[in-house]
DNA sequence: GACAGTACTCGCACAGTGTGCGAGTGGATT
DNA sequence: AATCCACTCGCACACTGTGCGAGTACTGTC
């Protein structure tokens, strides 16, 4: 294993300057995430940052300790624009499902972000931020001890589960049309008719809609066996 | 974007000789397994694995395009240790059950392959293997046309959405007692007194079972869900 | 104005990566 | 014996993250 004795950047304290010197911290992710977005996770290099900003590659090294603490911060950032509705105003499955919903599109938004998910501690503040909320909506809908949280990583790991692939999909075949993209996957699919069925009805439909689709019925599966276990 | 125009090992036809040389592409992405096993995806390197196999590391680049190429090989491999049970046996939700677990543990013994999950394109004939079985199983439960599809979509979305982080904890805190654990949540967590509520009642248990516990509490929910949709 | 200290910048260098290229080798076929 | 082909591999290139140590600029104290 290649196991890192762990660490992060919410885990230490920050340079102390308050003071507003040339670049800051904020600068510097903000840039970080501009050139993520444009370029993707294999874009983002150090020296490449850095000409970005005017700067040497390693003068960023003077507010972030290395390359990984600079995309939890980047991370971190990415959780911030979910936004979680609150449960007294609109009832608990209409509050997860537009969290649900709007995680989906943050990290559609910014499709690194998935290359991250799940191997980067979520301990920025931000993050935590969000797994509050969650949290608060599903005892508010009646769970109760340990069941709150596995409520919270169930939904997580649904809303990542499924958007992770469809980043993969969205990137990797962006610029085939979807006639290639059936003959690509039929081709593979050959040896197992049952699979070719499949193909071929989800390939009817627009591409956009299936997955919508696809999301929708998952999530809605998913919240009426939630709701079964809170009846009972 | 850093869009690759999309390949894949599987659409491309391999090298010819049925002979048996020196090397084989077998032999190659079985020690491409066994050194990820051992030293995780970021501990293979083709100058690595060549010496492993006593070879020039540009040798490999006879049987395989590129690295890209050997990890979709290997990711495949590991497909291949799901065991799919057949619904016909022991209906369908012991089968998917026993699927997800399967793939559950498959996944954990080959941490490595958590970081590939929906980044490599699963065209491989193991994983379509699977993905036809899985097929099976939901048209067996007595789903029709795209239901079929969204049933697996979710099914796997959930096994992969849960067992991705799991990975990231188990290896970055292997190390650390589950006290420490619980200090770093609690401080990252410091605001948010509802999550310290969390953390504190996750902290109480053996966290191997804690895990299995959430695992199946997300996934019989998600039966529960699929369950109401068929016989709708 | 002189000095000290601190906050920051950055060029250089190192060890490592994936991989294209082209020369070389050994065995089978003609 | 000559030719071909499967295969090996050293070299080189462009690129990566980052430690180090010298340099600069600003701030506060006498």
């Amino acid at each position: 294993m290649s196991s890192k004795p762990f660490s992060s950047v919410w885990l230490r304290e920050p340079r102390k300057s308050a003071a507003a010197p040339g670049r800051s911290r904020e600068e510097i992710v903000a840039a970080a995430v501009e050139l993520l977005d444009q370029e993707g996770l294999s874009g983002l290099s150090m020296r490449k940052l850095g000409a970005r900003l005017g700067a040497g590659a390693t003068s960023l090294y003077w507010y972030v300790a290395n390359k990984d603490e600079l995309l939890e911060l980047a991370y971190d950032q990415v959780w911030g624009e979910i936004i979680v509705p609150d449960p007294d105003d609109v009832g608990w499955r209409d509050a997860v499902s537009a969290l649900a919903y709007g995680m989906r599109a943050t990290i559609l938004r910014h499709p690194w972000s998935a290359d991250l998910i799940g191997r980067l501690p979520a301990l920025g503040p931000n993050s935590m931020r969000v797994g509050d909320r969650i949290r608060r909506i599903f005892k508010a809908a009646g769970f109760q001890g340990l069941d709150i949280d596995f409520c919270g990583s169930t939904l997580t790991a649904y809303v990542f589960g499924m958007t992770i692939p469809e980043i993969a999909w969205r990137t990797s075949m962006g610029d085939k049309d979807i006639g290639q993209m059936r003959d690509t996957v039929r081709e593979a699919a050959a040896a197992h008719p049952e699979m070719l069925e499949g193909v071929d009805t989800l390939a009817d439909g627009d591409p956009d809609t299936v997955r919508r689709l696809s999301f929708d019925f998952g999530l809605v599966s998913l919240l009426d066996g939630l709701e079964r276990r809170r009846a009972s």
